[in-house]
DNA sequence: CGTTACCTGAAA
DNA sequence: TTTCAGGTAACG
């Protein structure tokens, strides 16, 4: 569920709240444990008790706690997870899998109706972090990055902008409003744009992953901050999941396709098949 | 490349 | 009952 900026909410939030923290405990439930960690949860809590907390990083769709001993515990939340600060008295939450407790008494309660999310805990950032592309913020992520990502390519320009591996952060939702916002149709070939729409797609792109995180990430369904507190995103979000709704900018009612393997949002008329003369906008 | 599998519901 | 789900990894 969570993409970039639900990612940097909650590591916004936690850096606020469990930095220099000391971990004193861990727990993980028997159930979720072989799907959650490389090896036991005992293992685990051998690892990471007493160590404290210096910092958190995110790259992609990671948060990265950096330990005091040079390791890192790495997390990705992927469909269902939840990651949010509670007192350690406080009552189990929904869905709730493994916590990490600190001196302080509070806990870190990692909650995950799917079951889809992992933990590592690593020593070198490759052995995650290896195949990821550039942050859609850095500025190495410029329009010619994107241009020499998409040229030559026949999978549709969603295919590649949702590809871990040439841009780092870019789920489901923010694929389909920077689509939206360039003007582009989601199954167009990734090498079929041209120049300008190239330079729109690059703005648009960052453009709704800064709003995101302005907006402290979409709450669809499982996403909340780790205050537990849901994001602003989802009240302005022009196509995704509005199937059938009109058009903010033309009243055309929303389609849905899918592309590659997944459901896909886009307006039919502001974004006309490149090739096909000109867009209205 | 596009599908299928991983899990457990929630919504239609 | 059926479909769908903010993600990836494995498979053909």
């Amino acid at each position: 569920m969570p993409e970039l900026p639900e990612v940097e909410t909650i590591r916004r939030d936690l850096t606020k709240l469990a930095i220099g923290e000391r971990i004193v405990d861990v727990w993980v439930d028997p159930a979720t444990a072989p799907l959650l960690l490389d090896g036991s949860p005992e293992a685990f809590r051998e690892e990471v008790c007493g160590r404290r907390i210096l910092r958190i990083d995110r790259r992609g769709k990671y948060l990265l706690f950096r330990l005091d001993d040079g390791r890192t515990w790495a997390t990705h939340l992927r469909m269902t997870g939840r990651l949010v600060w509670r007192r350690s008295d406080a009552p189990p939450e929904p869905y709730e899998r493994a916590w990490v407790r600190f001196e302080s008494g509070h806990d870190l309660r990692w909650c995950d109706l799917r079951k889809f999310g992992r933990w590592r805990l690593i020593s070198c950032d490759d052995e995650v972090l290896g195949q990821l592309g550039p942050e859609p913020l850095d500025p190495s992520f410029s329009a010619e990055a994107l241009a020499s990502m998409l040229r030559g390519r026949r999978a549709p320009v969603k295919a590649v902008l949702l590809d871990q591996r040439r841009i780092a952060g870019l789920g489901n939702i923010y694929a389909d409003e920077a689509l939206f916002a360039a003007g582009i149709r989601p199954d167009t070939p990734a090498g079929s744009l041209e120049a300008a729409a190239v330079r729109r797609l690059h703005e648009a792109i960052t453009d709704v992953i800064r709003r995101g995180i302005e907006r402290r990430g979409a709450s669809f369904r499982d996403y909340v901050d780790a205050n537990g507190e849901e994001g602003a995103q989802q009240m302005y979000v022009q196509v995704f999941r509005r199937t059938g709704k009109p058009c903010y900018r033309c009243g055309t009612p929303i389609s849905r396709i899918v592309v590659g393997g997944r459901s896909t949002h886009f307006c039919p008329h502001c974004q006309p098949q490149a090739g096909q003369a000109e867009r209205v906008r």
